[in-house]
RNA sequence: GCCGCGUUCGUCUAGUCGGCCUAGGACGUAAGAUUUUCAUUCUUAAAAUCGCGGGUUCGAAUCCCGCACGCGGUACCA
């Protein structure tokens, strides 16, 4: 059988980060499988709609190396698939399930479904639209036959309900959970066909899902309570023995406490909770995303995989290659996991290093054009080569490293007062004339400097390194001393530790 | 309320049909080593009486029952 897994998000906004989930875990799954990965847009409700959203859908997705086969931007073989495009199919689906029996019209106005769970809240119960109350309401049960009839033909609004059977135990086989047996009649007649000619998710999915020929249906754990109907649904329509299988997937938790990962966590805590800056056309609010904070689309993709999943081994590093090889329905987890801002640096950390030299002078290069500086290549790549190790995000790379081009105007107190005592001036003045005389090479000044100078007059050399650095780069972090010495060149490097001199000046302690 | 799912170090988790678990790894934390500084790297440490209570068994984190807590669902939303 050829494995076919969709993801079938909802334009309603942009994709959350558990949907991102969702969506690697259907990847690995298909591409391992060597099935097909698909894109289904599920846009039947159109008061929901958002302009941008599928579009985003589709960049964050790409962004991240998840690629699909058939879907609404590339198109396939099982195409529409874009359900409000796929609209004319549906209701004839509905008819046929009320003519064998299995759904019925309804035509409660919303107001009077309203009333009537107040009515119920208000004696502390809850309504439920079902076999105990369905023959109290306005439908095709309870109205003669000529009723309905005159209402269809008057054009009156009307649902179809799904008739669930009185009581019989209905199991879904999860590939995550196992069995999960719940009773009809704690399960109440679901609405299939809206009154404005759009099915519901119910009716679309498993209409859509057989007629793409699904193998694996692989979604967040929000709809396990209504897999039972959509096993139902399957069976009315006569395709059980050709309905998906059912992996129902564990939530993404907030970092702290309990409850969904939502946008106003990742606002207060200081991670993103959407793969792409989301602006949003109604409010103009922004939300951050990924890849904006500067995150690698493999780290995300690495971090995402293991939230809910593991190899079984000790392995955390994995690349998307690695991922599909290794991945397996098995070992996914059952609950939920709370999203950890440390191990998404870390995993972020790890694939920054994996950068080469280049592309971490790309970045770089970019940063000095906006500070308006130019620089040669080869001076570009060799700070970015030096600067790599010390940095987890892109934005980190100039705050680091502009003293590689242009001279400190300030010098951290802090480190004055730590580093720069008494008769430091004369140290440095020193140090000018060394680099002045010894020929300016590094095993060179190494010697006469670290040497014979520091080590050769029992001076402190954290103190003096310390000062010299203050000097050169104005705060007492950086790479090796001399390297950077070396890389400024003899006058630049002459300069700022004169201006050091004049700047500080003498210190009495 | 009702229904369903879940519950192992602070966090992510290993633990697949009971014994190799005096519960392993990673992140984070602490200490130390290295380094002229910072970062990196390395070493070590602290950290879960496996939600609680009962069973079953020679033996349970692993099986059964009850309870508690958390989450999800309970829309003409997905």
């Amino acid at each position: 059988m050829q494995v076919r897994v969709r993801f079938a998000p909802s334009p309603t906004g942009p994709l959350h980060i558990g949907g991102v989930r969702t969506a690697l875990y259907n990847y690995l799954f298909a591409r391992q499988q060597g099935g097909k990965m698909i894109l289904r847009i599920e846009d039947t409700d159109q008061t929901r709609f958002v302009p941008g959203a599928e579009q985003y859908i589709i960049e964050a997705l790409t962004w991240l190396g998840i690629e699909f086969d058939e879907g609404v931007h590339i198109g396939g073989p099982f195409g529409p698939y874009r359900q409000s495009d796929r609209k004319p199919l549906y209701r004839q689906y509905a008819e046929q399930l009320i003519n064998d029996g299995w759904a019925y019209y309804a035509f409660d106005k919303p107001e009077a479904l309203d009333a009537k769970r107040k009515e119920y809240e208000a004696q502390k119960k809850t309504f439920q639209y079902d076999c105990t109350t369905r023959i109290d309401m306005e439908n095709s049960i309870s109205l003669p036959a000529q009723e309905v009839n005159r209402r269809l033909d008057a054009g009156e609004p009307y649902v179809v309900r799904f008739k669930f059977p009185e009581n019989i135990d209905i199991t879904v086989h999860d590939l995550i959970r196992g069995d999960v047996t719940m009773n009809s009649r704690l399960l109440d007649d679901k609405v299939l066909f809206k009154s404005d000619g759009m099915p519901t998710y119910h009716l679309a999915n498993i209409v859509d899902d057989h007629l793409m020929e699904i193998s694996h249906v692989i979604r967040g754990e929000e709809w396990l309570p209504s897999a039972p109907l959509h096993v139902m649904l399957y069976r009315a329509f006569g395709w059980e023995d050709t309905m998906p299988q059912f992996a129902h997937l564990p939530l993404l938790l907030k970092p702290e406490g309990n409850g969904k990962l939502s946008k106003r966590d990742g606002d207060r805590l200081g991670f993103p909770v959407f793969p792409l800056e989301w602006h949003d056309p109604k409010s103009g609010e922004i939300s951050s995303g990924y890849r904006e904070q500067g995150y690698l689309p493999q780290a995300v993709v690495n971090m995402l995989a293991l939230m809910g999943w593991n190899p079984g081994t000790e392995q955390e590093i994995m690349s998307m290659e690695e991922l599909i090889k290794l991945f397996n329905i098995g070992h996914i987890s059952k609950n939920g996991a709370k999203f950890n801002l440390d191990k998404a640096k870390w995993f972020q950390h790890e694939y920054f290093q994996q950068l080469s030299d280049e592309q971490v002078a790309d970045m770089l290069e970019k940063q000095l054009t906006e500070h308006g500086i130019t620089a040669d290549r080869t001076y570009v790549v060799k700070v970015a080569a030096l600067m790599k190790e010390r940095i987890t995000f892109p934005k980190e790379l100039w705050d680091t490293c502009s003293y590689f081009f242009v001279a400190p105007t300030e010098y951290d107190p802090a480190a004055i007062k730590k580093r720069w005592k008494a008769g430091m001036t004369t140290h440095m003045a020193k140090v000018i004339e060394i680099l002045d005389t010894v020929p300016f090479e590094y095993d060179a000044i190494h010697q006469a400097l670290l040497e014979d100078y520091i080590k050769g007059n029992e001076l402190n050399m954290g103190s003096v390194m310390n000062s010299l650095r203050l000097a050169v780069v104005g705060k007492t972090v950086g790479p090796d001393m001399l390297t950077l010495v070396m890389m400024l060149g003899k006058s630049e490097t002459i300069n700022r530790i004169q201006r050091a001199i004049n700047t500080i000046g003498e210190i009495e302690n």
